[in-house]
DNA sequence: ATAGTTTAGTTACACAAAGTAAGTGAATAG
DNA sequence: CTATTCACTTACTTTGTGTAACTAAACTAT
């Protein structure tokens, strides 16, 4: 692993993995597909941020926006394939997590 | 992984993980201690958040702080086991990275 | 007919975090 | 006497986030 200064792990911080509440929002995903309404039961995540946040994921190719056309509407957002293959990694976390906080 | 509201991956995020600049400092820690200059040349971070975030990794027990009392002044930082313990999910984000980001 | 419910947002505003630039102290060099 | 070095602070501006209220459109209950 090379360290220079605009290194890919800080890039991948500040682009996508580091915003507030994208590893969250992930998180939730990994474990299938999920409408908006419960994405914002299953995270802290606001519906403003939510919004924003999904809206940046869907950009950057880590999930896709599906519109059921009823009334109400229904939203359901999905990891692709890139979405997918942060999960080595939010395990990595979560690993580290268990082990050093309280 | 059991995935609650506010599950223990969202905690790391939100308490140490996903702060500005923090996963850039720790990378660069990963490869021995070094000196606060050394962190402001390695990093995009400026003096202030520096500072402040070296502040916050020393509180979680991620950092020690070793100041020489010499003139000009010489503080060195350097990984605890803690600190240390981050390099798996580092390189995670490096190989998911390496392979997703242009 | 009118009012209330639901979903997936948007808008407006307050406050917190981050970026930028200049300043500080204390010893040494010129 | 002035300049330099390092590890910070301080002051100020800009950006990001939290909170709450608002929207459309169709269905349901009164």
């Amino acid at each position: 692993m090379q360290v220079p200064r605009k290194c890919i792990v800080t890039q991948a911080m500040e682009e996508i993995l580091g915003k507030k509440w994208a590893v969250s929002i992930l998180l939730q995903l990994l474990s299938g597909p999920k409408r908006f309404c419960q994405l914002e039961e299953d995270t802290d995540a606001s519906g403003r941020l939510l919004s924003e946040r999904l809206k940046e994921l869907e950009a950057a190719g880590m999930v896709t926006r599906t519109i059921y056309p009823e009334v109400p509407p229904r939203v359901v957002y999905e990891l692709t394939e890139k979405g997918k293959d942060v999960e080595p990694i939010i395990e990595q976390i979560y690993g580290w997590a268990s082990k050093w906080l309280r």
